[in-house]
DNA sequence: TCGTGTGAAGCGCTTCACAGCA
DNA sequence: TGCTGTGAAGCGCTTCACACGA
């Protein structure tokens, strides 16, 4: 009602440009690792594995954040999708589950520099509470909702078996968490207002198998 | 040319119903488990999270798997999703990057009922070489091409740091893999017929992170 | 009768092509 | 001149609605 050039940029991005965020911004902290300052949309492109159409028109979505004749500002833009995905400061995570795969989530080091930061494990199991993983105690499922309001987390990686996972995850919604994602190779039934996204390696292998199948068979049908 | 009900039905999948299919034949799994023995599209789609429409598209793809007024025939409808995601017989998979999660897959023990077998880890790592890891004795990066014409190994879930990630991945191309699931947040360079795909858990959490934002503000602007 | 298989409609994403601006 | 931002065209996926068949 009172701003010129700024149009309607503010909610409601299509989802699939929701997911390319991530991966430009990703090859934008690539790049200024290497010192570059301006990268045009077929640079970016050809970084994100994509073309330099998809490349403008999901950026445009964002706002008029280029400059036409030139290209796009590396540092203004890395925080401009930080802005947009939320981690201009750090997000707060949580890992349920602290087995191997769990553990080894606790030990990379690589989620702090992508907004993301773990501060907290559980385990249902009594045997894992109290044990120290990489520099953190693992704590008991039942203190979970009590953790979410003292240490700001929002977001969770389930990390247990399948057949314990909706129980957990039941125990993670209870305690207000809105953002889940699932490596247990399950559905989970959460409200319309939690978010789960599916973590699965085997159905991952499994889409790479059909792959397979395409490329090695010339054309025979049997 | 000579058969009749039987259309195009062998190649040729959309991408979408591809992705799909697994998330499928985990729920027939599950139904199996609990002695079910017919599924109508229906149900598949409720325990797959999408609906009946879109499973009768996506499975009608796969040739007239159904009972017109019964549903699915469950141990048929496994059976052919096996075959067509080429995992009758066990898929030979092999690991490379013997840390922290790589680790964490060779201990996991699901993989072999979806149709995946890790038969060997590796390593570039010389200290990492040699020891055991849940049974499997790392092996050096440099006895890869040899081990995949002995072991039969047609899948790689690739755990290394992304900063040795291309290093390894030429590696692995050169022994003439063709299916990659890459765990490290960086593009990978390979040729047309090699299929990677991308497992980035920072990336999910981001965009999990973004819908955290949506849900929270309630409408203004700034 | 009930549920599949399927053409057709609907919808959203991708690609194109070019106007607009530095 | 060079590259962005964007309407429009193109394309594929999803949803609808119903004929067909057990």
């Amino acid at each position: 009602m009172s701003s010129v050039t700024n149009g309607n940029h503010e909610r409601d991005l299509p989802a699939m440009t929701v997911q390319r965020i991530p991966l430009y911004l990703r090859c934008l902290l690539e790049a200024q690792g290497e010192r570059l300052t301006v990268l045009n949309s077929k640079q970016l492109g050809e970084r994100a594995g994509t073309n330099a159409a998809q490349v403008r028109k999901d950026l445009s979505h964002l706002g008029e954040l280029g400059t036409r004749g030139i290209g796009y500002d590396v540092d203004d833009l890395v925080v401009h999708l930080m802005r947009r995905l939320g981690i201009t400061e750090s997000r707060f995570a949580a890992i349920i589950g602290a087995g191997r795969l769990g553990s080894a989530f606790l030990g990379y080091q690589g989620f702090v520099a992508r907004g993301v930061q773990i501060v907290a494990a559980f385990d249902a199991d009594p045997a894992k509470v109290g044990i120290e993983i990489e520099g953190l105690t693992v704590k008991s499922i039942d203190e979970f909702a009590q953790a979410v309001g003292n240490e700001g987390i929002e977001l969770v990686l389930l990390t247990v078996p399948a057949v314990a996972a909706q129980r957990a995850c039941d125990v993670v919604v209870a305690a207000g968490i809105k953002a889940i994602l699932n490596f247990a190779p399950c559905t989970l039934s959460v409200p319309d207002d939690v978010t789960v996204r599916q973590a699965d390696v085997a159905a991952d292998l499994q889409i790479l198998s059909f792959h397979l199948n395409r490329a090695s068979s010339g054309g025979e049908t049997r």
